[in-house]
DNA sequence: CGTTGAATTGATTTAAGTCAATCGACGTGG
DNA sequence: CCACGTCGATTGACTTAAATCAATTCAACG
């Protein structure tokens, strides 16, 4: 477990058009994954914790990791869910180098990690890379209060609906066919649900056009969605 | 409602120990305040709205503001509150300049408006001030996702007794006897609560040595609170 | 085919929202 | 100076959403 890997083509191309590096000047990128390592993990395991010194962020290249804090009875709440191409544990490197939440590997990942040492220096060097940076955190900051609004707002079939109709939007092309990236009871937790209230919504959802096959999801009426 | 004043001495003394300027070396702060205005509002003034476009970031010299988004139904839930010498309305500069939520005078307040444009230029030229900022929006990231686990893990007076022992620490000397900073129902909506809900929390809390006098608390048992 | 973990379904409990009435403080104007 | 009106806070009764507990069912995989 936990074995580094040589780089690959395919891992640079993901890392390329990861929201870190995506839109950069060549020579930055490669100047940026200079000392990078790729890794793996299984499923489970755990990344970092609340309160340990942090050296390090990741973009991950395969699979889900969730950002989480535990409370006083040891129940996990989530407040975060992060896929490939996405950047996470780079807020305590602006924090004084602690991590805030548990990051742990929903499913087995492939991550590259990258030391604050050097990104630190780079984005004092380069504005170009410190913007990028800046931009993911005004893109997680962003969600991150989307969450408490939506969880404040919205009941747990009005957040599953919106939650479908992103996915389908971010799919990009008008079709309402796709996948759930991920188990439900990831989803359950990135929305704040218990497993079986995630079921129940789905199971209403049913009557509002909506089809669930396993993992696979089927929107007969988009307005439908939008109007619960 | 709105007009410009002329920065005074006071204004200047609270903006070099603001979260965006304290710490920086007096020229960079000379050259960050050029082109600033300083405005005041009245209680309940929008500042700005969700979906506008976004030019300028403010910091708040006296007063609080909170950040909140609408639901279909007109019901409105905040997602953060800023008090004097915070940063607010910067994330946009990052999000295509957009504003995604709205930001409301909960007072009057005094606020200092700086310009994206200039924001920007400065944040290239001196990474000094583009690693302020973006410790800001680490700050505000990690509040932000603090805010959904305290929500998802913690009952109604749990989430009170955590908000007075966190004020009480941020009052530094150990007194025990402090003011809330605003209104009860501006607690409530930060807290995600109904008022109703954290009056009720509070008179449960009475039963655990708090005592309530208007905006007057007394921390009669520090120990007893944590354990809520 | 059987085992394991995930997902669903049902019954019940609980936290918090809603609605409504009252209380209290404060400021205005008679 | 007192009466009134406004607004915020409190209290009580009730409703509702979702968590919890428990029992199956389902699906994936060896």
């Amino acid at each position: 477990m936990n074995k580094a890997l040589r780089m690959n083509f395919r891992d640079k191309e993901i890392l390329q058009s990861s929201k870190l590096l995506a839109g950069l000047d060549g020579a930055l990128v490669k100047r940026a994954l200079d000392g990078v390592v790729v890794f793996s993990t299984e499923a489970r395991d755990v990344l970092f914790r609340e309160g340990e010194t942090a050296v390090c962020f990741y973009v991950i290249l395969s699979g889900y990791v969730r950002l989480y804090r535990i409370g006083h009875d040891g129940k996990e709440a989530d407040t975060a869910v992060f896929g490939p191409g996405e950047v996470f544990g780079q807020c305590a490197m602006f924090l004084g180098d602690r991590h805030t939440f548990n990051a742990q590997a929903a499913e087995p990942v492939t991550l590259a990690r990258f030391d604050y040492a050097r990104m630190r220096q780079l984005m004092r060097e380069e504005p170009d890379f410190a913007m990028a940076i800046t931009r993911i955190m005004a893109q997680h900051l962003d969600d991150a209060r989307a969450n408490v609004a939506n969880d404040r707002l919205h009941t747990a079939p009005q957040r599953v609906a919106n939650y479908l109709l992103e996915l389908c939007a971010a799919h990009g092309n008008g079709s309402d066919t796709f996948r759930l990236p991920y188990q439900k009871s990831l989803l359950a937790g990135k929305l704040g649900l218990a497993p079986e209230a995630l079921s129940r919504a789905f199971s209403l959802l049913k009557r509002s056009g909506v089809s669930i096959r396993g993992r696979m999801i089927h929107i007969h009426d988009a307005e439908a969605l939008k109007r619960i």
